[in-house]
DNA sequence: CTGAAAGCGCTTACAG
DNA sequence: CTGAAAGCGCTTACAG
């Protein structure tokens, strides 16, 4: 394929001029301008990004680290991190993880390498301590919180906003109530955590730890959840948990078993998905696409060198019918 | 950052061999090979991609176009593209189109640039003749049928399997039979109405345009599907949609309606995602992560000069509760 | 406005 | 086994 010498040749201009044009600087005669382009047109070139990356040093592609994509928290950050990337010009590979450490630590690789330009965290298995060891290597930033004072983050207040939910719950008369957790060693599942003994401890009760599911993610966890709760001696009277495809699976589940909700079973869920809304379940929204697009901005400004900041995204609780 | 000729400097070796120690080549005396890791860990140094690139001619980064990646299908077929490129030690690219077709000119762009070394199209507005000139611009592969000859793809038998769910409807009792497709002019809906004309015409029924439902994505979809439904002064006995998000919708919203399913109304969609588990709705199963695994495998191939492949994904009937 | 030349950081025949 | 040198295809001060 042509390369910008036989351009510049065919043209009969040097390589800078059609490299100005190729880069629209300003100071070409328009006429050479012309000329170029029709080369340009006429011997189908394509310049070669590896060579200009090489040149310039970045190549407008960033990471974006995840778990898994085929949940649907997910799958919404990317679309907001993807609106603004294709509007910034900017190109981003994916690195699924599954919480493997090595494949985070790929990851952080590739940026060494300046395979990219710079990463986003969803979500990660990392801790934070180690993360740090990674700072000088390139920029990058999380979509959770952090008290490390050198990362860019942008975040929920989990804590603030299950407390929100576990109060509501409490207000409507609960007492007993078993929370469901994505993950047991998340920082988000942390804060959730610690705003359910929180709240146990603002009414009395005593934390309970069979009361807490772990590893809730999917429909089918939900389902499953719905058989320990049936199997229970003393069952929780509402369960709050992580996402609403646990909502939906444990909902259904419980329908399909004539479970009176909420009558004997309160469900309430975290995002706001297009499933709570259909199937009636009360739930916290979260604007996660917004998110995406934020973490998005917050990594261009990392990249070119602003100082690391903390964002809050806003939640709203979203009352249906089962609570 | 450190370069290959600091590392070779402090080595007391030439560049040539922290290349070759760099690419695991033989004919390394360990000696000099251990002297050589040993400084490059010493330095942190990590080799700029951008270069290799360069030099070698590819990126080993693979693009995948994409309406979205937030419906099932989409994120499924992801998945398994993206556990095989994980496998190879390949990266890939998103491109989200949302069927503009700039947007796919974009992505085709990108390859001719060699940004990436090539393109999956998972479902394109473009037409084949359209894509045909691309030919030379480098190796590409479909997620969907086509009968030219010079496209690899890999696919299901839409028509067939489509066919297969009419027929099973049928044989059900159901003559009044509505279908939902994804997209006006997709290549999978055009085998899908071409199956349901064969189907209609087999039992000497008329086809109905205001029986044929486009736009049919998202469970919202599903639920307006339903008001669109009961408004109708004669109804359909059994609607077929095109995934399991619409059928969940439609059959949610149906439920909450009090409709006898499938009684006074049937329903089969495709996919067989797990909310089609939940919700007891029958389905034409789809291995959608297999396909994005072979996907993967035959670019590879077109990648390293083999000759274009025709590749076919089998389906199933999964019978449940709601025909 | 324009061009010759150095530089980005690797890989890889080629010669030894 | 080893290294000097050419080459990959751009960009960008610098000098005019």
């Amino acid at each position: 394929m042509a390369n910008i010498r036989e351009i510049a040749k065919a043209a009969g201009v040097s390589i800078t001029t059609v490299s100005r044009v190729l880069n629209g600087h300003p100071y070409v005669k328009e006429e050479k301008r012309k000329k170029v382009l029709e080369t340009i047109e006429r011997l189908e070139y394509a310049r070669n990004m590896h060579a200009v990356h090489l040149s310039k040093g970045f190549s407008n592609m960033i990471g974006v680290v995840l778990p898994t994509i085929s949940l649907p928290y997910f799958s919404e950050l990317i679309e907001g991190i993807a609106e603004e990337a294709a509007k910034a010009g900017i190109h981003f590979a994916l690195y699924q993880t599954n919480y493997q450490l090595e494949k985070e630590i790929f990851a952080l690789e590739q940026l060494k390498q300046r395979q990219v330009d710079g990463l986003i965290f969803c979500s990660k298995a990392m801790s934070d301590e180690e993360l740090l060891n990674w700072r000088e290597t390139g920029p990058f930033i999380l979509c959770q919180d952090s008290r490390e004072q050198h990362f860019s983050t942008i975040s929920i207040p989990h804590q603030e906003a299950f407390r929100c939910g576990l109060d509501f719950l409490i207000e409507k008369g609960h007492r007993k109530i078993a929370i469901g957790l994505a993950r047991k060693n998340g920082v988000n599942s942390h804060f959730r955590l610690t705003a359910y003994k929180e709240a146990l401890a603002a009414i009395g009760e005593t934390y309970r730890e069979d009361w807490v599911f772990e590893r809730s993610l999917t429909i089918t966890d939900g389902r499953k959840l719905f058989s320990e709760w049936s199997r229970m001696e003393e069952k929780p009277t509402a369960v709050f948990v992580a996402n609403d495809q646990v909502s939906a699976g444990l909902y259904l589940e419980a329908r399909h078993h004539n479970i009176d909700i909420p009558g004997k079973l309160a469900i309430l869920s975290c995002d706001n998905q297009p499933i709570s809304e259909v199937l009636g379940i009360s739930t916290i929204e979260i604007k996660i696409k917004d998110m995406g697009r934020h973490a998005f901005r917050l990594l261009q400004k990392r990249i070119s060198g602003h100082d690391p900041e903390k964002q809050i995204i806003s939640y709203k609780l979203v009352k249906r019918l089962t609570v």
